[in-house]
DNA sequence: CATCGTTCGCGAACAGTGTTCCCAAAGGTG
DNA sequence: CACCTTTGGGAACACTGTTCGCGAACGATG
């Protein structure tokens, strides 16, 4: 409707070169400096005027690097997908994902946003694509048709990103708000599977790496067939 | 920190009995009215200025039903959740989680705003907690333990939210802005499987329903073991 | 070296936002 | 009829994303 040209993401937005007055920063340098806010005091504290304090400049100067918030957003998670380090695809298909999984659960919990961006606005960036080309690169052999291998990766990026959200919220004090209701329900009664299962022995036996590992093989085993 | 009481879920802070003013309005009846804003012009429009004027009251009156913003989404959330017209448990456990996905599933496609919540705040309200108990009657007779249940409860939401986003994203526009930059990397070569993956005939034979039924029953069997 | 075309930086302003304060009004209860 | 508690809500505060328009800075051109 009225998004005419506003259609084309951040990254095919290239600035033209040479000509006129350069800019004093980059994308890069601005996108570094949201990245830097949002690790320090969350996704809500990214705000243009403070992404632009941060960098010393005026807030309306942020949009000659980025089009509106949202860009920014993007190229935040997209900037962070340059951190996974994978090895070159070869051996199990499952070993390769899994490898994947666990790089991403911890560049989630290092930069605890990023479930949130991944979850609630799933865009690709270079990285994203890189990361997508790893994927089916690993699957290669695999003779699933194109369709579920898109989705397996949708799925992982998915799940380790509600996953990771999931032990995020443990850490912080978030997760005591949810079973402060669910335990009011159970001692009201009339819950009676949910009682047993909340008294029954809550071991957790295995680390969070261990359990999250765990569950993404059984889910991708799940979607793409036994080993 | 400086959270004392407020760390008590909504739907614990009922109101005084008898005494005093009554109120105009009930908690339910702001609920309705941000739903109904919400269907008509997405969750960016539920502001508490737009849904005060929808009940044809000042905003800050809501703040006598709900102690913030927050407070409403997860009320929104858990209403809709009553919508579930579940059948009594028995049977096999796999159709039982079946019926809960589609179900999960149209709510959210008739409810365009409820993916972004349940993927961003899974809070357990009243409805959401009796889904819960419902689940757990389903898999009563299932010998995993407590904790994967739950997991499966867990991934079953956040998978039907994930996957009804994905399909509301195709609907509208919204996809292509996705698609742009993933054209674009293609044909800049140096993504060998991803041209291979987008040349190949991307047949879509099923129905978008059918495509998720079979999906999530992949995924819980994997999650789960075989029926 | 001056001019020109273009781009950048950014203060100011606009239209919103969530939330808090405070006070007037309303209603059951004694 | 007072009294006490609670509701309704205008006004204000501290923000937010974004646009406008200006002056200044630069590379290329004459």
């Amino acid at each position: 409707m009225e998004a005419g040209e506003q259609a084309i993401p951040v990254w095919l937005r290239e600035r033209r070169t040479g000509v006129g007055r350069p800019a004093e920063r980059s994308r890069a340098e601005v996108t570094a400096a949201a990245i830097a806010l949002a690790d320090r005091e969350g996704l809500a504290a990214v705000s243009m005027r403070r992404v632009a304090a941060q960098l010393g400049t005026g807030a309306a100067s942020l949009y000659r690097y980025v089009a509106a918030r949202d860009d920014l957003l993007d190229l935040m998670a997209d900037e962070v997908a340059a951190g996974y380090d994978l090895p070159a695809p070869g051996g199990p298909w499952l070993t390769g994902l899994l490898e994947v999984g666990r790089q991403g659960r911890v560049l989630m919990l290092r930069h605890r946003w990023l479930p949130e961006l991944v979850l609630t606005r799933p865009a690709l960036g270079p990285h994203g694509v890189d990361l997508l080309e790893h994927v089916l690169a690993v699957l290669a052999e695999h003779p699933a048709d194109t369709t579920r291998k898109m989705e397996a990766f949708a799925v992982m990026n998915t799940l380790t990103a509600a996953l990771a959200l999931n032990e995020l919220s443990i850490t912080s004090g978030t997760r005591h708000r949810q079973g402060a209701y669910l335990a009011h329900a159970v001692a009201a009664g009339r819950h009676s599977h949910l009682a047993a299962a909340l008294t029954g022995a809550s071991l957790m036996p295995a680390t969070p790496a261990e359990r999250f590992e765990d569950t993404l093989a059984r889910i991708l085993t799940g979607l793409l067939g036994a080993a």
